[in-house]
Formats: structure tokens, sequence, C-alpha cells
DNA sequence: GCTTGAGTGGACTGTCAAGTCCAGTCGGCT
DNA sequence: AGCCGACTGGACTTGACAGTCCACTCAAGC
């Protein structure tokens, strides 16, 4: 399906991407009709189906992109995962986007995990996006460990699992009551969870 | 559309609501189509439209339904979640119950929350559901901070959020990698987040 | 300037879903 | 017994949706 894209070709596909992965954020990926992609995309039928098998092709390549948007979004602050500080500007950063939105439509990948949560290829997708997610979080913890900053025995990605279920609730029940206020309780808890399993004798400016 | 119910209305509705519960956790709500709903139920559209205005109050009548159910299937626990202790043995009930069910499926109330995410009126009924599932958690805070083992300025109610986000983040990662860890994570963090928030002085069993 | 295959437009089809309708049956009450 | 309203069965209507098809355009390479 990718083989021999010209550039016209790339860029109509894109676009299709792009409004699908819009439109499956706001409404869900049941409640959006191929139509209402073609529309919003300014395409056609054929040119859709060029370019994806089905509307589950399509649901593949819109988390592929989904995946992307995410960690670029968090780009600045995804590197600097490795002291608590760095973790804290990540928490506000996401808190921050989601006021933005205010509050409407949760986590893109992990509200279409909920919903696709059946035997789907897509749901082996969604696996790997949020592993690779995850290896953000555990690289830093893994760096901190290097550094013995780490209580023996703490498995780094042990860690990084414990904070992206704590995004991931919080982000859904900031949803539900439309207040960042599950988020932010869920991050916190989560930070206090990762200096908990700090050496003791690291010196803290908190 | 709950006036006048003979004891016979009253079973085939309830037959009705039972299936739908059912289907709707395991397939989605827009993935369960009405005929589904009565093929399950062994009723027939007329009996169907007689009970519910249209699917969304179907839809309504689950989410009140699979709220008792929820419930219910934690009520041993519920009761005894102003310990430590028992807030433990509610964890562990919430992992088994997860683990029987092979991890497929999340939280039946949090994937509905995450697929009806949008304007309708089941978000606000999902919203009560939470908040009724939370207010028994800080019921127990709020008792743990009665008996004055709770930090001063410590909120019951924040406590129970935060215990929340992370079950539901729990539940979420545990059915996208099919294994309790995440949940066990989740739920071992959310129990440290409580005991980082109880008086010094307590005496411990742990 | 012609060929070729990628790219495009949009009408069309088959299927299936939600919701309607009506002709009934059942069972309590007088 | 017989009335009445709750209850039931299932055919039917309407519309939307995924996916197909074919005639067509565009642009790169020879």
């Amino acid at each position: 399906m990718a083989d021999r894209l010209t550039a016209r070709g790339a860029a109509t596909r894109a676009r299709i991407v792009e409004a699908a992965a819009d439109l499956f954020f706001a409404r869900g990926v049941a409640e959006t009709s191929v139509d209402a992609v073609l529309v919003a995309s300014a395409t056609s039928k054929s040119q859709l189906y060029h370019y994806f098998a089905d509307k589950d092709d399509l649901v593949l390549a819109v988390i592929e992109r989904q995946t992307e948007r995410v960690l670029d979004a968090q780009e600045p602050q995804l590197h600097e995962l490795d002291t608590v500080d760095g973790l804290r500007r990540w928490c506000d950063a996401v808190v921050d986007l989601q006021r933005q939105r205010q509050c409407v439509g949760g986590c893109p990948l992990g509200s279409m995990a909920a919903e696709l949560a059946d035997a789907r290829p897509a749901r082996r997708a969604l696996a790997g996006s949020f592993s690779r997610w995850e290896s953000y979080l555990a690289a830093g913890f893994a760096a901190m460990a290097e550094r013995g900053e780490l209580r023996a025995g703490v498995e780094p990605d042990d860690l990084a699992t414990a904070v992206m279920t704590a995004l991931q609730g919080g982000l859904l029940l900031t949803d539900i009551v439309r207040s960042t206020r599950p988020l932010e309780l869920a991050l916190d808890m989560a930070l206090a969870h990762v200096d908990a399993h700090r050496c003791p004798v690291a010196e803290r400016a908190d």
C-alpha cells in the first residue's frame, strides 16, 4: 500500500490520515464515517481506497500518526525525564495541554485503545505505541539508576509503567469530569512515587 | 418509561438490560446492534422499544445496571476501606477479578466512558457513577481522618480520586498488554500513596 | 507527443442498522 | 364474562454506511 508514492500521492495520503486522526479523536472511530473523512480532507472515495485497503487499514495508519503526534507534542520534555525536575516539567506540560483542550477527549491513544479493545490488529499496534511511549520514561529512570540515584532493586520499567497508568487514568477521569484536577492528583501521586524510590542520600530542592 | 410495570414486564426489561450490558462490555456500544441485543435476550423489537425510547436510552439503563454490578462485585470489600489492610484486600480482589477475565475488557464503566466521551447525557450518568464509586473510597479515608490517622490537611476526596485514577489507568493498560502487571503496579503505587499520607505515629504491621 | 501507471471524481451497489407500525395476546380487575 | 391496558411478534421503512467500479486526468520518461 505504501509503495510507489509520488509526492502528490504522499500529500493526499497524509491529508487523509491527518483528517481521520482529528475526527477519530473528536468523535471516536466508530462514530466517524469514511465519508466524513473524505469531506474533511477534501478527497474522494477512490483516493482513500487507493491508499488504504479498508477502514481498519486507515485506523492502523492513524494510530501510527497519532503516536507521532503525541510524542512530538512532548518532544521538548521527553529527553529530560532522568531527573525529578525534568519529570515535573513533563507533567506540567501534559496538564497544560489538557487544559488547552478544555479537558475534552482524554488521551488520543488511550481512548482509541478503550474503543478498539478486542482482538483486532489495531490493539497490537496500540500496545506498541504505549510501549514506545513508556520507553522514554523507562530510559529516564534507567539513567537515574545508572547514576545510583534509585534504591537498589528498583525496576526502571516498573516505575515507567506505574507513571503511565497514573497518566492514563488521570486523563480518562479528567475527560469525564471536565476538570484537570484528577490528572494533577494522579501525576502528583506518580511523582511522589518516583521520589519515594530514590536514594535517601540525594539532596533535595523541594 | 419506568412507570406501570407488571412483574412480567419488569422481567423482560431486566433481561434486555442484562444482555445489553454483557454485549456492550464485550464488544463496545457502537459495535453492538440492537438486533444483537434482541437475540441475546430472546426478545423482539417492539419489546425493546416499548421499554426504551431509543438506543441511547438503553445505554443509560445499562450504565445504571453496570454501576450496580461493579459495586456489587466489590461489596464485600467496599465497606472496609478505612484501613490500609482493608484497602489492600480491595486491591487484591480487583486484581483477582481481572485475572479471571483474562485481562480482557478493562473497566466496564471506564471503557464506556472512553467510548461515549462526547456531550451525550451518557457522560453525565457515567460521571455520577464514578463519583458514587469514589465516594466509598472517600468515606474510608474520611473515617481514617476522623480517627486522626491522616496527616493534617490531607483531603480524603483527593486521595480517593488519586486511587481511582490509578485503578482506571491500571485497568486500561492491563487490557492492552493482556497482563495484570500494570494494574498491580498502579494499585501498589496507590496504596503507597495512601500510606505516605498517614500519620507517622501510627503503628504498622507491614 | 505518446505511453504508462499513478492519481482522481463520483455515481452506484449491497448490506445492515435504527426505528415504526400494527395486528395481535395476556392477565388483572370489575 | 368481558373490558382494558400492558405486553409481544415480526414485517416493514428509511437511511446511512463501507466498499466497488469505471471513466477520466496528470505528469514523468522515452
